[in-house]
DNA sequence: GTGCCTTTGTGAAGCCATGCACAAAGTGAG
DNA sequence: CTCACTTTGTGCATGGCTTCACAAAGGCAC
């Protein structure tokens, strides 16, 4: 997951070299802070909601749940957009990073696989609230195709190829069962998707280019079990047995 | 997130210094190899679906999806498990993986705010696949309550503490809307859960000792969107320009 | 047993991310 | 203007993660 598989051929050869100019800001964001943005963002619309004018390094660092030195240096790849002495200024940033991460413009997504998954995320409102447009909504089975589900008529994935060239859908989320992930997957990228968010618990295989992040509900919950299971067990040390039954 | 929380004092002061057994099987799993063990044991089920006894690193890596030095060094954390020139066992990883993760045991799980995603959380059948056993759905709205869903009654979230102790919840999923999350992350921390997954959009407050994952479709739908933008866009090279008219 | 083949387990190197600590830069009072 | 104060932007050190490459280990044929 989060492959390096975009970013092929991206010079990263400044920042130790010539510096040519006093900000690193020529590209190649890492991923590590542009995975933080979308936080900053949820933070500062908080903030903005309030009146908020500035805010400094660390009080946003607060409200993100991140430390303030990463914050300042995620948002000085950005370039520098602060006012020393003051903080940034609310707006602005909202805006800089908005752009950085492209929700200026309008995203058409298509969600495939309207069952109890794909109905909620159709529901869901945070979508559309930035910048995300649910274009289509696609099914398989006849008995769910017609259904009328916010606004929006549940079509047949016959119509897939079509509903992403006419609509311009750039991205796709996947929410069918496991067994139809890597198929329905296919399809997409063959009619030009490079961008699709998985909810199936399956390793996609797609060739370069395409970006793929997944959502794995059970994966978390093992996670969790993991840290708490060492929680209860009363510290690093743990009983070493294994049941002899079970042989190499 | 994935906070350094957890593991406030395990000692890691081996490994360089004296090497007393050739593994380094004594604890302090590294977080990146945590989680990816989830992934090797969804591939190690389809392999054992198909009756293959043992695999190598090499096809094992090909199906999880990640490089195969990777899987071995993060299998090597486990213990040594593999046998030369043959591979490993399916069925004895799959049992040391389990328990690694704490699966051999069942988790009590509780979901707060029975909405679109908790209905679709509720009705997922891949939770109760792997240990996971939905004890408890919990709503504040009257509406709610009493609703049967997956066979389980919606309770009203005056009973949140007395369902957590009574029926030994030691994991809650919150999905409620953004502004109640904290406010039932705190009740449920009282009430002794060290174990939180939260799907709701905000950052949530925790003392020390206790592990909060969050899960968040925007964030996910930001990401792509910023890399789709990228490629969109020509390469590294972007044009500068921002409109004069918002002032710093 | 001997030798060949396969595959593991891991040292070592390189890369990336984190966080400290501070100089530089800006504000505002007097 | 000067000075004290605030806060940014970043050099640097540290540590963790990834990947390569290979010696060690086991299986198997004869
Ligand atoms: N529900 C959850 O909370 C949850 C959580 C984590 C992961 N998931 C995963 O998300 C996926 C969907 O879960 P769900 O609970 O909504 O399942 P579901 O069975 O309710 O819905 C799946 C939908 O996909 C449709 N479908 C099947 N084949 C298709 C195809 N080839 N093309 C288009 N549509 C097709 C089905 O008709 C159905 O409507 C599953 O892979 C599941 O493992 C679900
Ligand atoms: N639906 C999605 O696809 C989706 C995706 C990502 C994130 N989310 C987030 O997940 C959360 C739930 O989303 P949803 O679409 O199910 O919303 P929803 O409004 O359908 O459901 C929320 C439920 O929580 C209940 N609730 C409210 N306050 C409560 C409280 N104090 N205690 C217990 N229950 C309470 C409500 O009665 C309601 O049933 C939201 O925070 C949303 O932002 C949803």
């Amino acid at each position: 997951m989060r492959p390096g598989a975009h970013r092929p051929s991206v010079p990263l050869e400044h920042r130790h070299v010539i510096r040519r100019i006093p900000q690193a800001r020529e590209r190649g964001i890492p991923d590590a802070t542009v995975a933080r943005l979308p936080l900053y963002l949820r933070a500062l619309n908080g903030l903005a909601e309030r009146g908020t004018p500035t805010v400094s390094s660390e009080d946003l660092a607060l409200a993100a749940g991140v430390n303030s030195a990463k914050l300042r240096k995620d948002l000085s790849h950005l370039g520098s957009y602060g006012t020393r002495g003051v903080g940034y200024d609310v707006q602005y940033l909202i805006y800089q990073i908005s752009r950085e991460l492209g929700l200026t413009q309008d995203w058409a997504v298509a969600i495939v696989g309207v069952g109890n998954l794909g109905r909620a995320l159709a529901n869901y409102g945070g979508f559309v609230s930035r910048g995300f447009r649910v274009a289509g909504l696609l099914d398989a089975d006849p008995e769910v195709v017609g259904d009328r589900i916010a606004g929006l008529v549940v079509e047949h994935t016959d119509e897939l190829e079509s509903v992403i060239t006419e609509r311009g859908v750039s991205i796709v989320v996947i929410a069918t069962p496991a067994t139809a992930a890597q198929h329905v997957c296919d399809r997409v990228i063959a009619a030009g998707v490079t961008s699709i968010l998985n909810f199936a618990p399956v390793v996609l295989a797609v060739p370069d280019g395409v970006d793929v992040r997944k959502v794995d509900l059970s994966i978390e919950l093992q996670i969790l079990a993991f840290h708490e299971q060492r929680k209860a067990s009363g510290g690093p040390i743990m009983a070493e047995e294994w049941p002899d039954g079970v042989v190499m």
